[in-house]
DNA sequence: CAAGGTCCTGACTGGCCGTTCAATCGGCCA
DNA sequence: TGGCCGATTGAACGGCCAGTCAGGACCTTG
């Protein structure tokens, strides 16, 4: 593991470089099929040669572009992570009120895949957590991860407050360190399939808590 | 289910402890370790040789005991899971009022591991999440226990309503259903050392949740 | 064209590790 | 005493798979 420059924030070709427009397409498909079948079948039963596969080319071409196993896994893992935070700013930017916005977390939080796009797999979040745990890289990631997504709820927040919707004596940054933890939580359940936390109830819940809070009757 | 209730024995290594029963202590003590290397390095990268390493066996006996691997780590999963509630019921049964319940809950929630057991490490947890979302078996074992865990906080509420400590008219499913998923975003966040959702800081805001819902000041 | 670069592959290997197996040891009982 | 049985082991087998390697196809560009 050589020290290689690793301060640059954004994600867009920090191991491998590729330089070629062919080349970085073929990473793109390689970290989309290995997040496909991450979420599908976990992390630990993701081989290189399923990738491959998956992609249509050889074993050899997956370690061509990324020297180890690991590095692909984690990139994957990253990228997914990163684009479904990147979707949710997306989302966020159409909304305008801030029961929209407020819902559209919700919504975006509980569905099981957004039609077809790779984010949002559940099976993905326990294997980033479960890595994180570990990995160090990867525990970083996944903070700066989370302080975006609480960064993007308390923006919303305070939207909501310039706007008169919410009263101004509202902390802020606990809201969005609760509500953040609340929806994660559920979210655990709503994957296992608990029968009585089921999406529904989840949502519910979620919402309700934020109404509250928020103050929207 | 359908397993004899293995009563309270081995807390930590049994020192006196010579050849009483061997059977079920050798069962014990493979368990006792591999739950314990699967909180450190992680299912995954728990082999049959490290566990009968730790416990000074040879590999093939921990075959002898459980047929397979799988079956010996999701043995493993499940009986740290089930000793967590365990304790959690027994420390519960010391406390009388609300407000000692509900402190000595979140306590145990942010311990990191109370202090050598098994029990409460974090990496289990990751490990038995992300085998429910796939084992059928381990989600449906998973679902029990967390029905119990709810169940558990919604049981104190009620004795404290009857003590009107909690005004009569809350919503205790709701309430635990709530609760318990806070705990659980809580303790992902500490537990994945998130620089702001700190140990003390989760601990507050679970605290401060349960307060104001009860209505404790 | 030759040279040199990128992309790509099939074939191979080396190690790891779950699992099997034949054999031993030590009680227990008739 | 001898035979049965559970516990235990060392050794070996065999599959699986990440990573290597030597080369080849295909592009540039001088």
């Amino acid at each position: 593991m050589a020290e290689a420059t690793e301060q640059a924030d954004q994600i867009t070709e920090p191991a491998t470089e590729s330089a070629t427009e062919q080349g970085d397409s073929r990473r793109a498909q390689m970290l989309e099929a290995a997040a496909e079948l991450i979420a599908e079948r976990g992390l630990a039963r993701t081989r290189i040669a399923d990738v491959a596969a998956r992609v249509g080319i050889s074993p050899a071409l997956v370690v061509y572009y990324f020297q180890t196993k690991e590095a692909l896994l984690i990139a994957a893992l990253r990228e997914s992570e990163t684009g479904f935070y990147a979707s949710a700013e997306d989302l966020l930017r159409a909304r305008r009120s801030l029961r929209d916005r407020v819902e559209t977390l919700v919504e975006l939080t509980f569905t099981e895949e957004s039609k077809g796009e790779v984010q949002g797999q559940w099976g993905l979040w326990f294997d980033l957590w479960n890595e994180a745990f570990r990995h160090p890289e990867v525990a970083a990631d996944r903070r700066a991860l989370d302080e975006q997504w609480r960064g993007l709820i308390a923006r919303i927040v305070r939207a909501g407050i310039e706007d008169g919707e919410v009263p101004a004596d509202l902390d802020v940054e606990t809201f969005a360190m609760t509500w953040a933890a609340l929806l994660d939580g559920l979210s655990v359940q709503v994957a296992l399939h608990d029968p009585v936390v089921t999406r529904a109830r989840a949502e519910a819940i979620a919402l309700d808590f934020a109404r509250r809070e928020l103050g929207l009757a």
